[in-house]
DNA sequence: CGAATCTAGGCAATTTATTGCCTATGTGGC
DNA sequence: GCCACATAGGCAATAAATTGCCTAGATTCG
């Protein structure tokens, strides 16, 4: 009954039209959407709010996508990024990818296929976590070391919280970790207690 | 993969002129070069020849160079691949990076840059990981988080030791670590450099 | 309602990690 | 011998992670 089917996303677009148009169209099917208009505004919200996946414009004054993408990734080394953009040039489009981007999409977005590959996420970022290697398996060599062994952590502290059912101190017992070193953790790799534990407290009721 | 200083690269392209002139200029700088104007060809060279990296235009009749690029991977499922193309589509080169491209140029390729690449790859790519992941399977559930996340850590350097040849600065760029944060590291980790190393007076040819 | 329990955020002190700068050792080539 | 190069350690400044202490909302139980 609650947020099991609802990713947040944080929709980064200077245009006030396509932002409040985007948004619309996400909010009615289902999905959490906080918005902002700049760069600046966006890592404020991204500190403020849980997000599951940021879907950014790549041209916008001051910051751009990509420079907004690396602060982004300073503190959730490993949130989904998509990126739209109009006229958008090869270099740009294989940067994006290469700062480990899940989509580029082309403005104007067309909202069915946007709403497709955040769907994708929901089931390859939160659904599949029970199988051993795949949260990590997909980290291969170009990636740093820190990105790696991110990979790693966010998948061991998935795991333990699937295993003990959403029970934080259960968790906290099991991984030998300090409670406030777990939420900060779970934080910043973008981990929630409700979707890795909801699974199978949802049918009767 | 013996030799450490040539690649062999698989260039794909059906446009015969440019093919001979990129490969004429990959050969006078020290690389050997297997040619095919056709994904058909290339297949075939590919399991006929040991290949280091694929080189291959996006656009050519018949199959292209993504579906080239998606069988090659069936028999190579970690070689390297840069694709090049003019007038590319982005949904082309998200493809592309996708299927993990090491990088997409734009042609007509500035010869210089493709080798910049090439070079690249040697050092931070290497063919084939066989290893398996024995160094942290052993760490079962009782063990803290910290110390999973370290043996994990410890694995992976040792493995881009293993791949680098106990070359420390080949490690330093696959890693993007500060060689300083490396040193310390292996010596907390108690990794050495001369045991994993020693292995590189084996089999010649 | 009030008490107990589980959860989690703010803040600050402390510890640890990262990094740059300088130095030193060993190797191979001139 | 001298130089270029790769490797490492010492040290200090800086950045980040960890932790304890306090507070606060939510839920459950009596």
């Amino acid at each position: 009954m609650n947020s099991l089917d609802e990713l947040v996303i944080l929709l980064v677009d200077d245009d006030h039209d396509v932002l409040g148009a985007n948004s619309r169209f996400l909010r009615l099917n289902n999905m959490r959407v906080v918005v902002a208009d700049s760069a600046k505004v966006a890592l404020q919200r991204l500190s403020d709010h849980h997000i599951d996946v940021i879907v950014t414009d790549l041209r916008m004054p001051n910051i751009d996508g990509l420079q907004f993408a690396t602060h982004a990734r300073e503190s959730r080394p490993l949130i989904p990024i998509v990126f739209f953009s109009g006229f958008a040039q090869v270099p740009d489009v294989v940067a994006a990818m290469k700062l480990g981007a899940v989509e580029f999409l082309e403005k104007p977005i067309d909202p069915d296929v946007l709403l497709d590959v955040l769907d994708k996420l929901r089931t390859t970022h939160y659904g599949e976590m029970t199988n051993p290697r795949k949260a990590f398996e997909g980290f291969e060599e170009q990636y740093p070391l820190k990105m790696r062994v991110l990979a790693y952590e966010k998948y061991l502290i998935e795991c333990s919280l699937l295993q003990h059912n959403g029970n934080i101190s259960s968790v906290l017992d099991s991984l030998q970790i300090n409670r406030r070193t777990l939420n900060d953790k779970m934080f910043k790799l973008g981990i929630r207690r409700d979707t890795l534990a909801a699974t199978e407290s949802d049918n009767g009721s």
